[in-house]
DNA sequence: GCGTACATTGAGCGCGTGGTCAACACGCTC
DNA sequence: GAGCGTGTTGACCACGCGCTCAATGTACGC
């Protein structure tokens, strides 16, 4: 008996909202497109007429998951304390997104098996290759502040450089926290950061 | 028509070098049995006879792979400049490893597939983990003697919190380079991380 | 030479998957 | 209320997978 209509594109919205359900429990090697329907509640048929594929339904799941995450463009940057040196900023933007990480593990998890995925699918690898330009670049006013307030410090930095320094650190982080949640200890790690780019007492004497 | 005899395990062998070979060309996912088999050139229920299941066949390669690996526990510290200061040895060994990662990025994608198999795989974890453990164990007495030559320089931080973050780091790199090795700028990337350590000039007025 | 233990084969089973499709239900227009 | 387009169903297909197993080949002790 094939059942009542659901009016406009709401049913797309539910089976991609089925769909993060299921990845997040499942990840993406679980995601099968009976699966979703099952958490939709729906038949399995309807996937394949909203999606056309499983992959058209992955992608969607990516798009998705890409627009409402922490490397949401425009995130980074936007909050952190606003006022302090430049370098001060910085840190504390970076620190912000570290200690994001824990709370959304799963989410962060998702992520890193697209990345994974992205590795063997072009489609996939554009998107998040994207994504990951976009965070970088949302990091660079930061990055180009901190080296304008002290360009004696920082011989040969670019600001894109330190912002890849800057979020490939932040990515590893994601990667512990996925792989160990609990030993993961962010503020030591963050203390540690600090440590290294602040040098509270210490000459320059260390060449 | 059963094919003639191999003596002692070296069947065993060969099959896990077809297996990698399989899974460097269509990673994890692409291990089955059979693609196994057919690399070796032996029969689908050998691979069963030599390691009871799939998981096992895994879980061998696993072995094998983090045996021969950057990660391999001794590494780290062996080579890289062994004068000068503490700190630029440290450095100097955390710079090696990153410049040993786009020579292996096969190598590489196939640990990150396995790191995120461990995610939902306690064998997998564990050996992942261990691996982890003792690959950032290399680091302390490297980031310990950092420390201990410039303590004033480093407030509240560990060898240990000092080898977490530099190895972190290191993965961070790992991830990029599997992603983009070509926009992965190994020099611009090292460059980067000495003039933040290093603090050329600077004196200690950033706070 | 014969028996036994080990190595090896390949057909086959059961299962879950992505995907198709004819049938059917609903809301709409005329 | 007939017709039609969009939703929706569930049975179905083909395929590849992990895995089993009876049969068969090989080496070696006696």
């Amino acid at each position: 008996m094939p059942g009542p209509k659901a009016p406009e594109d709401q049913r797309r919205d539910e089976l991609l909202k089925a769909a993060y359900r299921v990845a997040a429990r499942d990840r993406l090697g679980g995601l099968t497109t009976r699966a979703v329907a099952k958490e939709a509640g729906v038949s399995n048929g309807l996937v394949f007429f909203h999606f056309g594929s499983r992959e058209g339904l992955v992608l969607a799941l990516l798009d998705r998951l890409l627009a409402t995450t922490v490397l949401a463009p425009g995130t980074a940057g936007a909050a952190g304390t606003t006022d302090g040196p430049p370098v001060m900023r910085l840190l504390s933007t970076i620190e912000r997104d570290v200690e994001g990480l824990p709370g959304n593990r799963d989410r962060v998890a998702l992520l890193i098996d697209f990345w994974v995925m992205g590795t063997q699918h072009p489609d996939v690898r554009r998107r998040i290759r994207k994504a990951l330009d976009d965070y970088r670049e949302a990091y660079v006013p930061l990055t180009s502040a901190a080296i304008a307030s002290e360009p004696e410090r920082y011989p040969g930095v670019t600001p894109e450089s330190l912002a890849a320094v800057a979020t490939g650190f932040i990515e590893g982080c994601a990667l512990q926290v996925v792989m160990d949640p609990n030993r993961f200890d962010v503020p030591a790690y963050l203390s540690t950061l600090r440590a290294l780019v602040l040098h509270h007492a210490a000459p320059a004497d260390a060449l």
